[in-house]
DNA sequence: CAAATATTTCGTCATTTTATTACATTTTGG
DNA sequence: CCAAAATGTAATAAAATGACGAAATATTTG
């Protein structure tokens, strides 16, 4: 899927158009919103060229036709989307680097949902059912994802266990039998301790899990590795969208999962829900 | 502009439609990516309809005609504004239910996005930036995201933590001095115990920011609370989304630190990135 | 309750609008 | 002045819409 914005395509390329093209851009530029809502025709005339002009312009953007670059472009209009140059400036105020910031998660997002491999996932939900054992391992930020995950994966009922300790995951590590599942979180791949403790727990007949960027050394030496492919954000102020990714991974695996167990898990959920209960405050009260 | 999404509409009325309308409606949302790019010829054909019902299909639905149609919906369809039908249904296979998990996270953040008072952060960021020390604190889930705030946090050189652990937040709170900010991490902002913590933490003259459900009671009493309106999911297999929007939230929070602090800070972060490299591998080796 | 009538729903077909293709002409650059 | 690219003209194809009437459904009335 193109994420690329038509929008910003055109801008970006209009020192390489020709004549009729340049003024067929500027036409649309002038009022994108206008332009998909007429016609071949009306669009034609209002940038002074021919019809067919309109159409090649049209073709040149790789798209199947007129329709279908209205279409495009529509797309590319809608409010708060906007993919590019999304970047916090050092002279921002907070109404402009709160959306930024959620747009670019957001951005993030679509990006790893269009290009996470389904297969991957359903393996790994295969993996995580036929567990004994499940340990989520991660340091600093990823620490905290494998705590979420615990919170997650603890609800079925399943022996699991989070880790932010290199000492306590190199123990396990060294006890790793083959119905475990050592599920190993990190946003680079290349902390040297996580994969070391990795390759000790595979050395033991374990299973490891990884949910990193591609081609890290981490994913490289892992039985399974769910790879996310996040650009890394050399900008300072910019948040590190990858744990965010992780996160709604983890959600998937947890809802692949309840899927494949069935309903029967449904009941427990329930027991975990009501066993909260008594501590909540009534909506009506205070 | 119709902020109201189409896509959302026709499910909406999906009950008031007469049958062939209905036919319509269900050949859409079966695939509106695809309804996107057909003809009118091929989607009646789909529905198992005639042309000029597609056309008073559209009709009804207040667009020009059918290509006016497709670019009101082209628009719903754009990441961050799918709106709707966006459940797991128990017999979902990967390929469906991985992008309705990413597809509702991204509703979700971009309803935070629009609903976040900027007037809100700019206090909170006003609060942390005077704190002497923060206290982040959150149980179960939130604790999560107490975890991922203090780690981030850590690096602006203040004394922060995180505690998950009622006793050590209870003494912490009962120790509250006026410098001390109490970053308090609750999705549904009716747990007795955090409630009661942060009334604790205030009456000892401590700042309780809060960041929770609005109205909730946690909410209620806090010095200020950053709301994040997040629909409850009733149901058991979606996942919980607020906890992402509490993150992303957070990142703003951290920008709007940075920011405010200055560039005097990038040297001090620059110092932590710089002792984390001796732990990586290097992108080379492997 | 049934027949008659009105109303809504929906498809056929004709018409119009819109987009595309093939080809001719013009322009541009060497 | 020729070759290649750019652009327009006109014919064609495709798509969408509108008018109309048939069928289905609902409503009234005897």
């Amino acid at each position: 899927m193109d994420y690329q914005n038509l929008l910003d395509r055109i801008t970006q390329s209009l020192s390489a158009l020709n004549k009729s093209e340049t003024k067929v851009a500027l036409a649309i530029l002038d009022d994108p919103e206008a332009a998909t809502q007429s016609s071949i025709a009306s669009l034609a005339k209002k940038a002074g060229v021919s019809e067919p002009s309109v159409n090649r312009f049209c073709k040149r953007f790789k798209t199947a036709g007129f329709p279908d670059f209205k279409i495009k472009l529509a797309k590319s209009l809608v409010a708060g989307v906007r993919f590019v140059n999304r970047n916090v400036d050092a002279d921002d105020g907070v109404e402009h680097y709160t959306p930024k910031i959620f747009d670019s998660t957001i951005n993030d997002l679509a990006r790893a949902r269009d290009s996470i491999s389904h297969e991957v996932i359903n393996n790994v939900v295969d993996q995580l059912i036929q567990a004994k054992r499940i340990y989520f391992f991660g340091l600093g930020t990823s620490g905290s994802v494998a705590r979420d995950a615990e919170n997650k994966f603890f609800r079925f009922n399943l022996p699991v266990s989070f880790h932010d300790d290199v000492l306590m995951m190199r123990m396990l590590a060294s006890t790793a039998g083959p119905d475990d599942v050592f599920f190993v979180i990190s946003h680079t791949g290349r902390t040297k301790e996580i994969v070391d403790i990795a390759e000790l727990a595979l050395g033991n007949g374990g299973t490891v899990v990884a949910l990193t960027s591609p081609d890290s050394p981490l994913a490289k030496i892992s039985s399974i590795s769910l790879e996310v492919n996040v650009p890394e954000n050399t900008d300072e102020y910019m948040a590190m969208t990858s744990r965010i990714c992780h996160l709604v991974i983890l959600d998937v695996l947890a809802t692949g999962f309840t899927l494949r167990r069935g309903f029967d898990f449904l009941p427990h959920l329930e027991k975990i829900k009501n066993s909260l209960k008594p501590t909540r405050l009534s909506k009506k009260s205070v």
